[in-house]
DNA sequence: TTAAAAAGTGCAATGACTACACTTTTGAAG
DNA sequence: CTTCAAAAGTGTAGTCATTGCACTTTTTAA
């Protein structure tokens, strides 16, 4: 099933070394204060080259989204009976929140992205994107049409729900207050 | 009470010169195919003094925003007895809608941030600056305290919602689905 | 009248990103 | 095993937004 050449090997290594000195570098010395070319440099490559795998610097950091955004369709399609859709987003986000807790790493990470304007914009710019694949899957899941306003609506919102809550400690609680507010606005007239 | 003297008058006229050249500009031919400096030139300023009135190409653009986020407080503040605040938003932002809709630039205005990502992504970063005063006059109207989660939370959900309407063609109907959705979460265990 | 603050200028630099023409590596077909 | 086209990588030179600097010209206010 993964049967990779020799040849896409060395690719994903090479991208892989990008993302790994870009990483360690922006955690070290913030975000402005490391040049393309450094990252380059550290990764043993030319600039044409690290462009040619990452679209913009903003890339660098933010990979795996792909993964992220399966799981955020996943969390919707295969709650368990009986929950609600805004249950079951706040859950994920909650538990990925806490997971996320438990690297090391991953406290410095948000720290850089949030003290770093341009990399707000970026990140906000991919939640966007996922937002209409949740809709998406939030629409299949009533049986309404894909490109339902409520359904948007809602998808738009858990977004800018998670967006809060990383922001802050008290997550437990956070959570529970913005999705309570969807929560009833949602079941006022549908049922699931 | 409004005490210009020449030099401010010069420096205001100043600015709008380079505001109505980028305008012009960038409405003939589209945000990227247009340089700073051809700007400059049509306002017959430097480079150097264009970016001594704007922070970026961008701001350009998007000038009254003061009184932008003015007129949302008030709509907050001044909404007739009686009506909740998810209505008065909702009434707002169609409100102003439609009176852009008046305006024939405007349609055109609104096709070229809708088109251009950059732009977009600056639009979306001025109004969450607006949505902390939005939460803000919220919390003071429901006597809350100024960082209470829920008045951010409504408070970034109906900028979420203006950014929902203002690309729909059926408006009326998309704000009352969206304000909706809020309407009941809000009034669930709170009154006003 | 005059000196300091403000507005504007041109120049040179930085830093992200792209186009281009080029070399090296690799997969696969014969 | 050879060969050859696609893919991966390189260096150079450029564009474009944005900033720092040292400078000139206004304008204000004492």
């Amino acid at each position: 099933m993964t049967e990779l050449g020799r040849r896409e090997r060395k690719k994903l290594q090479t991208r892989q070394s990008i993302a790994d000195a870009a990483l360690e570098l922006f955690l070290a010395r913030g975000f402005d204060a490391v040049g393309v070319k450094e990252i380059a440099d550290r990764a043993d490559v030319s600039v044409t080259t690290l462009f040619k795998h990452f679209p913009s610097k903003e890339a660098l950091l933010f990979d795996e989204d792909e993964e992220t955004e399966a799981a955020l369709v996943a969390a919707v399609r295969d709650r368990p009976a009986g929950q609600s859709i805004p249950q079951a987003l706040k859950n994920h986000f909650l538990s990925v929140a806490t997971n996320h807790a438990d690297h090391p790493l991953f406290a410095t990470f948000v720290q850089l992205v949030e003290s770093t304007p341009s990399l707000r914009a970026y990140q906000r710019a991919l939640w966007l994107r996922q937002g209409t694949s949740l809709a998406h899957a939030i629409a299949e899941e009533i049986g309404a049409p894909p490109d339902d306003v409520r359904c948007a609506g809602l998808a738009r919102f858990a977004l800018e729900a998670r967006d809060v809550i990383f922001g802050r400690q008290d997550r437990e609680k956070v959570a529970e207050t913005l999705f309570g507010l969807l929560e009833h606005g949602w079941a006022a007239d549908q049922q699931s």
